[in-house]
DNA sequence: CATGAATGAGCCTTCATTCAT
DNA sequence: AATGAATGAAGGCTCATTCAT
């Protein structure tokens, strides 16, 4: 009937991290995620040899795309620290901030995601560190500043209030004008 | 054979809001919290129609607690606003936000959820603008100062980095004495 | 609030045989009869030794009501074997079949019930043989037709079908005169 | 440890509705049915996606074999009006009528059940009435006796007395033969 | 006459996992 | 690379029943 739904690894992966994002660790079942990808339990044990393959799986895709590979972006494309910084606050989209999000809580719960987060947090935090760094002030004014923008990078997607009227992207903007001022 | 022991409904709200803070909404479950709490799980249903009402209860406790509560606090005390803000931070243990990360973690999943939250984020943020505005500068300064302070408030205990020797405290005290010049 | 809820013992038979009526016996449930009745479970107790009695106290019930009961009250008006079957049918009410019903679908599993339910269909019997016998015809006639009316009265409420433009009401009459014949 | 017993989807069916005929369908629970046929509770949902769905299956399995099943069996041995309608009699097993009268019951109370009943029963009657149509009388008069040949057939069944001395099956050849006469 | 709070049994359902094909 | 059919554990819910008050 419908296409012989050979189902790669990688796709497993991708939907594992949806599902992830979308509802924690939890939510990636692999009854549902086969019914989603239109094969049946049974076909995931032929890519993984248990739930917790996959999730580690999960993990190691996330870990290597979203520390090198926005850095990598964000040097392609040069300019001073002001315009990496607006433009790594645009790159951080929904998606990937949900995801980011989620390994967070889950961070919490497992000693082992902990230990990634803190390996990806840390290459993040060097990064931003070495943006401020340029900028004059001490060192302990440039963690600070880190510091702040890497929460606000958090808290941006997270905090649920409004702005009296502004909106959240002005309000945003501020707030980096007065870290980098 | 010993006297069944009483549970009353406010223990199975406490106990449900410890499983919620450690695991997520998905780890507030019935039958671990009865054996947790040394009674069967029939008995639970003597108090809570199902499941869902302690969900519900638990975030009415949360909702009511975690904003005029702490609010009426941090009066109690008076001083200024850089003495208010320190007990804030102060105050804001690891249980507390942990309750609240698990939180806002649901909310991205459940509306009702989201709308509590957006409820007491503005509530909160209300007051951490109130307390800025006495600081001088405009409103959108104090605004971006609000919403800097609150992310700093959850980046805090978030973000899993390390400060090149600098304590995490030391971090936060030179980033407060930034948002307050 | 409301009243005082005091519930006697015929309102818990009577509200039992309801249930019978519209849900068998699996229905008659002590939980949803008090919450129906505005009491808590551990009343019921108080009347009855456990479910048991109250099925027994139902049955008691409607064995009483339901021979002596009726053919008392087609006694009471005279006239003659016509006009009683006919009054007959009149009176057997939806209600009355449907408990009526659901205690011959009992019967069938459970062979307490069966012996009462075999002890009402003898007296009814010998009640319509009784009529049957003063119109002439030899016993076994008789007979014969004190079970097709009988099977009438049963299958009256109990057959699905249409007619074929026919009102359900004419049919049986046709067959009533058919029988009286 | 020995090999897991293969239960078709139609075992689970016929089982389903001999549960039914002996308990109603409230009898018909999973649990005791897994039992029953040696497997576990949870290879009950390879086959049916909840109890619902075994019901409605069940439902179906009886639709099917109870009318156009039934008619072509008297159909295929000929013979007269009075010989297809003792055959017809004869042919109405005790397990047959049971799982009829469970339905019958059921229908009282579920209108989706009811809508089938009614389908059935209409079914019936047509063959029944085309059978009476062809002995002479008026279109009333065949009617009337196709409701009393079904409600003998269900009451015959169905009623509990005794008959002073005479069998059950001699009363119903009677009560046959006047339907015919 | 009844409440309040349990216990325990029984069932429905969802999954992770296994394994023969 | 995957299907088909299981197992078994875990959990949610509904009740009958008990018992102290």
């Amino acid at each position: 009937m419908s296409a012989p739904a050979r189902v790669p690894r990688g796709t497993w992966i991708e939907h594992g991290l949806r599902a992830l994002a979308d509802g924690g660790p939890d939510a990636v079942r692999i009854e549902p995620l086969a019914r989603a990808l239109g094969v049946t339990r049974g076909s995931f044990y032929w890519h993984f040899a248990d739930r917790n393959a996959l999730l580690q799986a999960m993990l190691d895709s996330w870990e290597r795309s979203t520390t090198e590979g926005v850095i990598r972006l964000l040097e392609r494309e040069g300019g001073d620290a002001a315009a990496k910084l607006r433009r790594l606050i645009a790159l951080t989209s929904r998606r990937v901030l949900l995801t980011d999000l989620a390994i967070r809580d889950w961070a919490r719960r497992d000693n082992a995601v902990a230990a990634r987060l803190s390996r990806v947090d840390n290459r993040r935090m060097e990064y931003l560190r070495s943006l401020f760094n340029g900028l004059g002030g001490d060192d302990g004014d440039a963690e600070a500043r880190a510091l702040l923008t890497f929460s606000l990078l958090v808290g941006n997607h997270f905090i649920a209030a409004g702005h009296d009227g502004r909106s959240r992207a002005d309000v945003v903007e501020v707030a980096l004008r007065q870290l980098l001022s």
